[in-house]
DNA sequence: CATTAGTTTGGTAGCGCTACCATTCATTTT
DNA sequence: AAAATGAATGGTAGCGCTACCAAACTAATG
């Protein structure tokens, strides 16, 4: 048996790490073959594959992925683009995502561009320079040079949490106006008449509470009031919002929050000023995270299937690296409302 | 001005992309000076520097991170591990790792072991085969295979969330045993006498579970109840748990849960069950998140400044990059007890 | 003026891997 | 038996970039 040779030569260049051709010559093969034993084990005779996988055990071989992906155009490596990750909204999405990838031998790298969307640009640079086999873009409106540099790239990508008629590529969302219209007709279906929404200060919030509006418009029923809180999104501001149109001689009966953090603001708020929830005030929230159901009262809310979307987005995107086009491309995933105790 | 040429050759192998020696070519210099235009403009003069600067933006050339990685050891980017991503706690290390090293222009590859570590080596093994400049641990116990493989690759690393002797390189962390001790003295020193433990199924929650358990033990206390529960915690969980003391005749006065959610768990089913908190029930939560300050009663909790740590993870694992050797490689960020409402 | 030092540019040779084609040998078909 | 097929292996040539060294040129020094 080959005695392992000490590290010697490449002293300035290489990074010092057992290479494949080193694995190679110790197993008495080519280097194409010792890859082949390792990347696809069943082109190779069982002797061959034997020898290399105890060559690789005994010499802690790790593949160069950066070198596999330069020659072989897949890098195996997917991005993942969120406002901020402290937006709890989208954590069951990545999770589902990273979940979904890793099984698929796919890492993911992640990308926060704010909500703001100055970082986008900037930070899609980065990675279209790492040329991932997919990007996923989670709920992000997106400029124009952003998606120029998109589309120039060629790389496969999925948009998700909204809906648009004029995707860059693949699309996994729901209809935020939708949601708007939907959750009007509901309060409204429950009696409430004098609404209010509390709305962070993002794309999708400001459509779902556009829409809102314009639902209360067509029930004929007074707008309702708004306040427009930064996003990401807090108790607090849920219950600073509930102050606000409390001070304000709000005289309201039932608040759409745009996320599950804020309407649990509004219900300790209101719990703290003893206003009874449901009975005087309505609250419906937005994401259904897991705490929604437990809370007292349980919170009825919007409920969207972050992991499916993030299951789905990823099947998408591995899909198209191993050339299986597929012919799906938009998905409305829809939503659920949720009726428990707050309303 | 020379025209941008039609996409020839080079049909099967290269992604069609514009290459830097295109740009070089349409510059008029060598490949090797345009790569000095881009990457440092300082070697190179004014005009060179236009020339350059104007066929990258007519281009729309975008650098190849993999091949310039592969060339020079430095691949900018940087992997961070987490038990999950939506155990919330993590959350803010991570948006500070992440937008440290952004501004620095790495990118975050972000790995999700899970819990149980049966992941973790594989996930390690993906990892290294990217070849990233850096690793952050949050929050992890290593196997040894897993130690083995990070020592043997080089890679510079961070453990981080955890103290040990025996750190596999850097560290930033904090003692969970002396968050236990501190914990249960906090609470004798409010008048409690009867305590309890919700945990969750950790090393680190149950950490701190044991050296509470032992502090009682010392302040001749009787034992804690305790209850296990799954990781990552839930609200539900929390209520389940209190629920769980009094059904066992549980004469209890003070809970120490291992997470804020648990800890608003077991608040809001003491709500529902008119046990007054804090007069009949203390309740001290980890991870001083976000709401915990602005729940009903305010949660008392153990802060942890999860930011910082990510942004020093960041900045130790720059410096070895950068070459610059820092001497300080083990970090005690300690942690503080919030003295809320709900104690 | 020659010599030295500094600045700017270029050539060569890989980094570690895989695509593509060519070869060998065993097996099957006519 | 010859031809055709298939399976296993190897050789060559890059993928797109940067480290290293060398050359050319400018500026400063004695």
């Amino acid at each position: 048996m080959p005695k392992l040779p000490e590290k010697t030569k490449r002293t300035r260049r290489g990074s010092g790490a057992v290479t494949l051709h080193e694995v190679a010559k110790l197993a008495g093969v080519a280097p194409i073959t010792a890859s082949r034993a390792i990347n696809t084990p069943d082109q190779v005779s069982e002797s061959v594959l034997q020898k290399v996988r105890d060559v690789v055990a005994r010499t802690g071989y790790v593949p160069n992925r950066l070198a596999g992906g330069l020659a072989s155009i897949r890098s195996r490596l997917v991005a993942a683009v969120v406002p901020t990750i402290s937006g709890a909204v989208f954590l069951e999405t990545i999770q589902s995502l990273t979940e979904t990838f890793a099984q698929q031998g796919y890492q993911v790298m992640l990308g926060q561009a704010g909500y703001d969307g100055t970082r986008e640009d900037a930070l899609l640079r980065a990675i279209v320079g790492r040329r991932p086999d997919g990007i996923v873009l989670t709920g992000i409106l997106h400029t124009k040079e952003g998606r120029k540099l998109l589309a120039a790239s060629g790389i496969p990508v999925v948009e998700t949490w909204d809906l648009t008629d004029t995707p860059i590529d693949m699309l996994v969302g729901f209809s935020h106006v939708e949601i708007g219209r939907s959750v009007a007709k509901f309060l409204h279906g429950k009696g409430r008449r004098r609404f209010a929404v509390v709305a962070a200060d993002d794309a999708r919030a400001q459509q779902r509470c556009e829409s809102f509006r314009a639902a209360t418009r067509a029930l004929k029923l007074p707008a309702p009031k708004v306040v427009i809180v930064p996003a990401p999104t807090t108790l607090q501001y849920g219950r600073d919002s509930l102050a606000r149109f409390l001070e304000k001689g709000g005289d309201i009966d039932a608040v759409f929050c745009s996320s599950d953090l804020l309407a649990l603001g509004v219900v300790t708020e209101a719990r703290v000023r003893k206003i009874h929830v449901p009975h005087d005030l309505a609250v419906v929230g937005f994401g259904d995270l897991d705490f929604a159901a437990h809370i007292d009262p349980a919170l009825t809310t919007v409920h969207i299937n972050g992991a499916a979307i993030g299951k789905l987005a990823a099947e998408f995107i591995i899909e198209r690296a191993e050339g299986r086009e597929s012919v799906r491309r938009a998905i409305d995933i829809g939503f659920t409302i949720i009726d428990r105790k707050t309303t």
